[in-house]
DNA sequence: ACATTAAGTGATT
DNA sequence: AATCACTTAATGT
């Protein structure tokens, strides 16, 4: 484990914050699809992601979903971090979009850090704050873009942090993670298609104009 | 060969 | 942009 914080956390925190991490710290190992945290769940752990991604997404009283942000290494969720501070449950639920690992932290200890280590606190607040942005970009998307400018958003985010253009991945899931139809995910990427962005297969899109 | 699931399309709201 | 109804195509048993 002791590698693989390094790498992720290694530039972020001092040696001692490194040592404590370590020794109360549970590496944890999900696969593709496994879900992290569900609705209504109350968080005991704090996740320091070493690698993967984890796809975040929102439920309404009907149970429609909505994906709204990626979470990559060195990323933690602050969902979590709040939810643990007022031991509230999940507003949000987390899916292993890819096989995940991660470091597990008790959430007491997370609490000590803020006062001990000024670079946890400082990782806390930063945290807190790309997560802030990245729900501001989707808002922006969601409010302001048309559905074919959100599917082309979405294929190059799926892309990225599946770090590959060709996705495995059905019009009927593009439509749940946007929350919209299938026959017009179809459509659009029917067009996209025609303007040459990707490539349709069965189960299949390749992303071709992949500028990232 | 048949059933099931994914994808394409016109028409309607 | 959503829904319906229907077709076509690919895949699994």
């Amino acid at each position: 484990m002791k590698q693989e914080l390094e790498e992720a956390f290694g530039f972020m925190f001092e040696k001692e914050l490194l040592e404590e991490i370590e020794s109360v710290g549970v590496l944890r190992k999900y696969k593709q699809g496994d879900i992290l945290i569900d609705y209504n769940e109350t968080l005991q752990q704090i996740p320091l992601l070493i690698d993967g991604a984890v796809k975040i997404m929102r439920q309404d009283e009907k149970g429609d979903e909505l994906a709204l942000y990626y979470l990559e290494r060195g990323d933690t969720c602050s969902m979590t971090l709040n939810c643990c501070l007022g031991s509230k449950k999940s507003e949000i639920s987390a899916v292993a979009e890819t096989d995940v690992i991660f470091i597990s932290i008790p959430v007491q200890k997370m609490q000590d850090w803020m006062q001990k280590y000024q670079t946890w606190m400082a990782f806390v607040f930063e945290s807190y704050n790309s997560r802030f942005n990245e729900l501001l970009e989707s808002i922006d998307n969601l409010a302001f873009n048309k559905m074919h400018e959100r599917l082309h958003k979405y294929l190059e985010d799926k892309a990225l942090v599946m770090k590959s253009t060709s996705l495995n991945l059905s019009h009927q899931d593009i439509a749940n993670d946007m929350h919209t139809s299938r026959v017009v995910v179809s459509r659009l990427l029917k067009s996209l298609e025609n303007e040459g962005l990707i490539k349709l297969g069965r189960n299949k899109i390749e992303v071709l104009d992949f500028d990232a």
